[in-house]
DNA sequence: TTAATATGAAAGCATGTACTTGCATGTTGG
DNA sequence: CCAACATGCAAGTACATGCTTTCATATTAA
């Protein structure tokens, strides 16, 4: 990838994600790039293809994958509380409102197998870590699935309403949700 | 509001929720609501016109308001299972959908408190559930501000998931979700 | 009956959009 | 030095967009 295709990348990237899909412009596109738009046309063969090789790009992903979630340490609490600080340090406002302008329709059949790989990364690492807990005998049986949907629904929500609201719907910090809510999970697990 | 005025409202809520605001056209809007697109101007001052008072009727939102909420039998489990499911069986994929259409840079500020409200109904709702629920003796005291917030995420979460992905990221049932879900908080509060 | 009102039909306007073309200029590797 | 290459510049194309105008035709209310 040459230096003027990423600056256009970027800029393409970072407009969809401030402005949406369709309301992003080449001629945007070009000037935030610093480059003359026909270069836009010479190095990629549409808007589209633009945004879609961006969205494959590992940067203008928020690097949720199975491997940010290995610092364990077989203590469900540090454990669960590690797992939702990992998705919720790397899933900024910026990112959530990326996957939202990648979802527009013109898109989603492209970008849809993209984004759905963060929530499997999560919920795959999650319900694989509390089988193993409950082989090594550190918790009793129960339905992992739906308890790592559960864990995992409340770090996404947690997480998206912090980019849409911000501190006007909640003012509850990162840390006392992820520590007041893992402790609720615990508990509720151990019983 | 005459017929016609509640038509192009109709037609334009749906285009929104299914293709976005910049991508819906007036054109499409009057032959979806079958009307000249003249007419449109002359019952509105412009698009977003007819958006913003769409977003403004009763029944283009969820219809999720504190009303809802109501059947309460100060049974834990009971309780939050009927707060969960009044919200996942209102705001369906179609209303996440809209939600996300509204959220257009071109009309946010103007949609940003409707949307709101949403996450703040069940929030206050919920939150002084659990107080009231802990003045009752029932449950001993908490952070009921944090707990109603992981409650919330855990349900919008699971709606919004099943809103994007479907049964492709998880086939776990609502029914299941939430009864898993509130054994888990229900546990986790009483202890 | 008459006058106001609602709507359609059709054309148009000014602007914006994705994308193209032709040519000039500068940089670079052999 | 020269040929290939990357890029800028300026103009342009074909079409779409939000919105307007003019005129005709129904329907309705006094």
């Amino acid at each position: 990838m040459d230096e003027t295709s990423q600056k256009i990348i970027d800029a393409a990237m970072a407009l969809v994600r401030d402005k949406g899909y369709v309301a992003t412009t080449t001629k945007e596109i070009a000037k935030e790039a610093g480059v003359n738009e026909c270069t836009l046309f010479r190095k990629f063969k549409s808007k589209k293809d633009i945004v879609l090789q961006g969205a494959n790009q590992a940067g203008w992903r928020a690097n949720v994958v199975p491997e940010i979630f290995e610092n364990i340490e077989w203590d469900l609490q540090k454990d669960l509380e590690m797992f939702m600080r990992a998705y919720i340090d790397r899933m900024t406002p910026d990112f959530v409102n990326l996957s939202i302008g990648l979802r527009a329709p013109q898109l989603y059949e492209e970008t849809r197998q993209l984004i759905m790989k963060v929530p499997q990364a999560f919920l795959v690492t999650c319900t694989d870590y509390l089988n193993k807990m409950c082989a090594m005998g550190k918790i009793p049986k129960k339905d992992f699935q739906t308890l790592a949907l559960t864990v995992f629904s409340a770090t996404f929500g947690y997480t998206f309403l912090q980019a849409s609201f911000g501190k006007e719907l909640t003012d509850i910090e990162k840390d006392e949700y992820i520590k007041e809510s893992v402790q609720m999970f615990v508990k509720g697990i151990n019983q």
